[in-house]
DNA sequence: GTTTCCATAATTGTATCCAATTATGCAAAC
DNA sequence: GTTTGCATAATTGGATACAATTATGGAAAC
């Protein structure tokens, strides 16, 4: 019997920064300093400079030489050019996917949504959104481009957070899932793909409209 | 007088086991030892697992639980879900920026394509070819999309190296990228566009007639 | 009053040591 | 002969101490 450990501190602690910023009890540009942030989260500075590494590749801090760690500040171009590439990238998953798609996929697409319904944390809201989006992408077999798009969703969600276009476009976002699973559900490939890149669209426009 | 340090031990370290990884010494799936590669890199553990994983999120090497690091092993399908996001998101940079070209980016980009023909080592070959598309891309001032493609750029150049067709394929490359940049100078946007589509198409397809 | 310079403090990066986890090998049981 | 179990070694993760760098503040020069 095989056993599994994973539990690093890094993990949960940069699990932990991450609820932190998109909570928006960190602001962008707000400075992270290791000593402040060791003792907030009882770890040592060692896994939390890890923890903090790997959010910066992931584009949620910024760090500089010998200066430190800030979180980051989005621009509007970053929006625009998040959505301009997941409306590239996530037709082609779903459209990998939907020969594949099974009544389990289905189910966990649907879990998800009924999750999201009584969610109102932001960041636990955009994990049930991904959550969705990966089920109906998953059976694409293709862990490469999924790897990127969940990388741009990250990066959508935190802008979205800053937006707090999540929590205020959740019933809209939630009707547009339903209807692209209820497609997808149907076998109808081109209803589908229709229907992401609608949603995705909206909820570009939405943002647009509330960030300043 | 403002000065900046930015070379920091992580940096180097993994700049050093990215150039050993490319160029053949560490083959995918082999173990990277900590106390071996910090006794060979003249560097203390701690700077070397953040070098590690920062590898890591790049692509180059994967990292399990207490187990350890090893060199990626790139399976086929990831060499054509690269491929098929470059062809959506690079057209996109180039069209973003030719329309604002300038001859210094003409210059940079020949400057990159001059340096190359007189390069074999692999490694460096990549970075020149990735200085060049850079050059042409940048002018979008798209540093988001910009981002992600440097990142699949990475990645494909790690698959490139694998299968030896960086060098092999050099001198095609360079007549491609020639033709390229000669279409950029003459204003020909969808001539231009044209001619990326086709270079990513043949380098995807001489990748799979050599990988095994 | 402004600027420059230097000393000091605050903060980050690195090295070393210890703890936790996993891999290895051998002996005993069947 | 195979397998189970445990003891030991090898390796990684984490905590602490130290070094390097940057930021801060105040005095002196103009």
């Amino acid at each position: 019997m095989e056993t599994y450990t994973e539990k690093t501190q890094v993990h949960v602690a940069a699990e932990q920064i991450r609820t932190l910023i998109l909570d928006g009890t960190y602001r962008p540009g707000q400075p992270l300093r290791q000593e402040a942030l060791s003792e907030r989260l009882k770890v040592s500075r060692t896994p939390l400079r890890h923890a903090l590494q790997s959010l910066a590749e992931e584009g949620l801090v910024e760090t500089v030489g010998f200066k430190g760690a800030r979180v980051a500040r989005p621009d509007p171009n970053m929006v625009r050019d998040l959505f301009d590439m997941r409306l590239l990238l996530e037709p082609l998953a779903l459209k990998s996917a939907v020969a594949h798609h099974t009544k389990l996929d289905f189910a966990r697409a649907e879990m998800a949504l009924d999750a999201a319904d009584t969610e109102r944390d932001p960041h636990r809201l955009s994990q049930r959104n991904w959550e969705f989006h990966h089920a109906l992408y998953r059976p694409s077999d293709r862990p490469t481009l999924m790897r990127t798009i969940e990388q741009l969703n990250r990066a959508s969600a935190f802008a979205e957070a800053i937006a707090k276009s999540i929590v205020i476009r959740s019933e809209k976002s939630a009707a547009e899932h339903r209807e692209l699973l209820e497609a997808c559900r149907n076998g109808d490939m081109d209803g589908a793909i229709l229907h992401l890149t609608k949603h995705l669209q909206l909820a570009y426009h939405d943002i647009q409209n509330l960030e300043y």
